[in-house]
DNA sequence: TACGGTTATATGTCTAGACATATAAGTCAA
DNA sequence: TTGACTTATATGTCTAGACATATAACCGTA
């Protein structure tokens, strides 16, 4: 068998150990839920050190092909089936790194009590105040993305008194709340007669929608849609697996 | 400055200096193709054992924020301001994760020499000879989603004689070939009357594009064009940072 | 200038310890 | 039986060293 093959030349011992637990892993041998030896077993099995193994289960761990759980072990996860990762920095980088001029307007910007709506939104549940924000992306004055975003104050209430006139929310969130935990949502809309406005598109095009939700432990930090032109903006991404 | 104080309150060291390095990336203070601080003046700036930054470098590189290069150091990477990672195993998998009944049928198959389009859409030069695939995935006897599929025999001779009429091309070249390589390119569109009567859906509806590209070490096995209802399909991805 | 060999250096890997910490499991009392 | 407390243990993080190795940069020669 290739697999093995391919472990055993590995030149290094931690990319042995660690391609022998993916090995059995991605063969079935050791079935998702399955407990993965202890470090202190694979430190005998290899003769290594502590270190040595615990390199080889965290990158594993970073991969997500196991979890690690103190005082029970590390175990095998269930494979996603569907898993999209997208990594969205802030809009300003995006555009420049296109090698784009870049171009930011705020068209609306409002500080409230959190309505319904915006609790149902943020996934709260006790009403807080809230800052809404709609702004506009441009690549070389070409409309880019609108951004609708909403920022929960009791999470960040320096967001308050921030002044998005001409940095992007996003960028501002960036530098100022480091978030733990986010979600996207990829979908596709028409546009309506609103958005066609904004985008500078027909209405009736498509629009890429990406709704984003992050958290700092617990906390909901923002809420956040973007709105592309579907037919001239597209989601990329080259990868490599097994 | 809040950059500090951010970093300041997250539990461990190894994590600070990662999210630190992580934000500066991510807000383009460090563009890409911009050198990281070797790892001998982060371990004189966090006053820490080389270990401890060699331990943060190592999995922002994993994660392919940044290249490692020896002798010369650590560089930011280029494209990483939006990817987008999408990983889906097959539809049946995918559908019935959903606890929903997955249903396939086979719309179209035909062998033939590849066409210029079908070279073009392949990446490949030489003429050769191909399987187009039309099919249909449903959830629950409704249409999920259609699969407009190119195989290239030359990369996977054994395609011309498999069955599709009952397995799913994407299962069965899961099963029967492995990649090392693929790309995604999401976008939407509207759908034409083709699609809309394939959905069950409006034309002028919104859909969600999925093109799909796989290599294996260097040579195309298959291209794929995946088309979901747009308002009522979402690829969702929740996942961890700092 | 072009080429080939040498060297300095940053990363790559590894060790043998240490203490911290979350938590499964066991213990005991109400 | 249930709940609260204690304990054992596996992982999480970190150190201060070590040697290996690829390679950018320098240098000398043709």
């Amino acid at each position: 068998m290739s697999l093995a093959t391919d472990a055993a030349d590995k030149p290094t011992l931690y990319k042995r150990i660690r391609a022998d637990i993916e090995t059995r892993i991605l063969t079935g041998e050791w079935p998702p839920g399955h407990r993965i030896p202890f470090e202190h077993e694979l430190v005998a099995r290899y003769g290594c050190s502590r270190m040595t193994v615990n390199k080889a289960l965290s990158e594993l761990a970073q991969a997500d092909l196991i979890e690690r759980r103190r005082r029970a072990g590390s175990f095998v996860r269930r494979p996603q089936h569907q898993s999209a990762v997208l990594k969205i920095a802030d809009m300003r980088a995006e555009i420049t790194a296109l090698g784009r001029a870049y171009g930011y307007e705020l068209i609306h910007r409002k500080l409230r009590a959190a309505t319904a709506a915006d609790r149902d939104r943020l996934g709260v549940k006790k009403a807080g105040k809230v800052v809404a924000i709609t702004c506009r992306h441009s690549a070389d004055n070409v409309p880019f993305a609108v951004e609708d975003r909403l920022i929960d104050l009791s999470s960040v209430p320096d967001a308050a008194t921030a002044d998005f006139s001409r940095e992007p929310p996003g960028s501002w969130l960036l530098h100022h709340v480091p978030w733990t935990e986010a979600e996207h949502t990829i979908s596709a809309i028409v546009a309506d007669d609103h958005t066609a406005d904004a985008l500078a598109i027909a209405v009736g095009a498509p629009c890429l929608v990406i709704d984003r939700y992050t958290w700092r432990s617990a906390r909901t930090i923002t809420a956040v849609r973007l709105l592309y032109p579907g037919d001239s903006h597209r989601l990329v991404a080259r990868f490599k697996g097994g």
